[in-house]
DNA sequence: GCGGAATGTCAACGTTCAGCGGCATGCAAT
DNA sequence: ATTGCATGCCGCTGAACGTTGACATTCCGC
């Protein structure tokens, strides 16, 4: 359990309060934890984690900076979601 | 130029206004034609291309979503820099 | 150079945030 | 059941946000 997290991708505020707290615990940190080491208070990542959507996005960046998350803007080209894995083995996609 | 631009790492709320910046001028679109579209004001797209870390995190998703930008979050382990193809094809999420 | 558009910036205002302290709930282990 | 921890939520205060309207500056085409 929360052993391995793989790329997410976020749309909304409520989407990166999940992908927070996925990749929280798979690094087994308390909101506590994690709040210390981002700099943050327990009570904004709280509610942070259950989608505020007026949280500062620097903070929020902090935050995923000490869970080792990396950002990736991708525009959206072909691909549809995530990344294409098929294109990316060879995969003839007719 | 502006013609394409490609993923883009984000760490900084600079990195994210350049970021912006760039996509929109891809798009061949002006601040204020980029801020009716998202539903914010000139003046904030203005200072969030300028790097304010305080902006409201909803906000700046609403105009990453119009600018066809796709967030993507990844767990920074073993990897460097583009994807762990054989970790890809190795998990084993047991 | 000129003119117009695009962008940066400022002040005032109302709104909302983040921090703090505390308390209630939920869950797990004893 | 009780203890302990993790999490959600409340009121309060001070600080910072976003909006509006305006003006200054920069950029680009002609």
């Amino acid at each position: 359990m929360f052993k391995y997290v793989g790329i997410m991708r976020v749309r909304t505020s409520r989407d990166l309060g999940a992908a927070i707290r996925q990749a929280r615990r798979s690094l087994r940190l308390t909101q506590a934890g994690l709040a210390a080491r981002a700099g943050v208070t327990r009570t904004w990542l709280s509610s942070v984690e259950n989608g505020k959507p007026g949280a500062e996005v620097g903070m929020i960046l902090r935050t995923l900076d000490v869970l080792d998350l990396a950002i990736d803007l991708q525009p959206a080209g072909p691909r549809h979601g995530g990344f294409d894995l098929d294109a990316l083995l060879g995969v003839d996609d007719g």
